[in-house]
DNA sequence: CTTGACTCTCCAGTTACTGGAAGGTGTATA
DNA sequence: TATACACCTTCCAGTAACTGGAGAGTCAAG
């Protein structure tokens, strides 16, 4: 018999530990002396204790290793517990190596720039969203803006028209060819026409920024969204997104507030 | 300004969770209704909830996030954290991948066996120990039980002579060309003499498993031991060792204890 | 005016321990 | 024999990052 200071040292297990594991009844001491609480272990115990420790070792939850301790369970139970652990570790082990490519990218971002990145990209999953929408192509670069205005008017106009109930601020799905669709949510379907049409837009993974302030800045917003994408092994899987989170015509356009959404997947 | 719900839902980060920053001061609304303890958040706090969130992507702790944060650290700094948690990564990484040999390893010996091991191996370090120790080549397999009787007896009588203190069960190394010294831990230094030596046994890293029963079944507790050293990428680097935890000779064998031990390092 | 969705605070629970306080026990030494 | 000390006991609190639930107040739509 053994107080539990020789145990402890005998298996290399903290005193504190093997108290903690008696009062949770995975691991009882084999004798207590009723006079003075001492708890007594025997090398009889041995076997239980290193099955114990063995099965911590392989990363198993201590009620886990309860039940896989209660011996009247067969070996495909075991084996059915062993592959599951065995899929949850191998995904864990995916999980970091993600997150250390990720540190990667990070550093080398900071290696060349001396500071945090000016833009925060994160991935999310962006849930379908029923709009109605218009486009037309953007024939120059300095049209973007008039061609807009038109745009999401005339969306608007067919709406209120047609009493539908705006649900969220308007997003620009922007198509090949320059082409953007000004699209804006609404809570129930409205009929076509006027060139509007009604549609869900679909949810997906999405790589999401924040840009604040005036659309002059969008430029870089982008770049610095698609060399996250790059550095960290994902690709553009369809037309990226603005999301007008804060805008008014007649606002200050430093007060400004898009959401710049890129559908990726990895590589 | 959005309620915690709409915000909630714009960043994709559960209310408990927003409720949970604000109260850590981590992240906090941008104001508070004294009427009804509303919290609400504006758009322009999404850039740091971004970049929270980034980081938390990258496996940082909130405290170290809330570092981060705080935007008065040098790139240096910025660059040492994250080098660090590189490091960190890297070594997890590792841990998991030993895990999932391990698991491996458990269930090929499953399939074999269709049941757990009978014998479970765990790696600790053990101490270093003085023993008095004295030795001698085995002639034959059917004369250990004699010559370590006369060894130990050796051992323990010239103990006794020389008034030292006993501080364990008895150890036998067992050294090349069939040569077992019978060491017998001791508290302080006594001096050697009738063919007894006394030295410290080095502590090491070890494979340790313990076998119940009689010594007849070494042999198989043995190849469990070398088994497992060769299934789970280690080599052994020096003798073995047993350990009598429970032993007397006029007892019954059914209740020997032994440990069996073998140094071991990683391939 | 009611219904249902939303919000608030506060409390408890999760995992696998770890640390500490206050008090009892066992042994070696002066 | 006194005492120092190492060791044992229980109980309580804390860790990290939430999650769940109770009970109560708020808001907008029908």
């Amino acid at each position: 018999m053994l107080k539990i200071g020789e145990f402890s040292r005998l298996v290399n297990v903290p005193v504190k530990t093997l108290r903690y594991y008696d009062e949770i009844g995975l691991f009882k001491s084999d004798y207590i002396d009723e006079q003075t609480g001492y708890r007594f272990y025997s090398f009889e115990q041995l076997p239980r204790l290193n099955r114990l420790l063995a099965l911590k070792d392989l990363g198993m939850s201590l009620s886990q290793i309860d039940q896989l301790l209660r011996e009247d369970l067969s070996a495909d139970q075991l084996r059915g517990m062993l592959l599951l652990k065995q899929v949850e570790l191998k995904d864990l082990a995916e999980d970091i190596r993600e997150r250390i490519a990720r540190v990667g990218a990070r550093l080398s971002l900071i290696e060349t720039e001396d500071k945090m990145p000016d833009y925060e990209v994160v991935i999310k999953t962006v849930d379908p969203v029923l709009v109605a929408s218009k486009q037309e192509a953007v024939p120059h670069f300095a049209a973007i803006g008039s061609v807009m205005d038109r745009l999401y008017n005339g969306v608007v106009a067919h709406i209120v028209k047609h009493k539908g109930q705006f649900a969220g601020p308007g997003i620009t799905v922007w198509h090949e060819n320059f082409k953007p669709e000004a699209s804006v949510p609404i809570k129930k379907t409205i009929p076509e026409g006027d060139d509007v049409k009604v549609h869900e837009l679909p949810g997906d993974q999405m790589a999401c920024l924040v840009h604040h302030g005036g659309f002059e800045g969008f430029p870089r917003a982008y770049q610095a969204g698609t060399q996250w994408i790059e550095a960290n092994g994902y690709e553009i899987t369809g037309p990226s997104r603005e999301v007008y989170l804060q805008f008014r015509p007649d606002g200050n356009p430093k007060d400004y507030v898009t959401e710049i959404q890129f559908p990726v997947a990895k590589v």
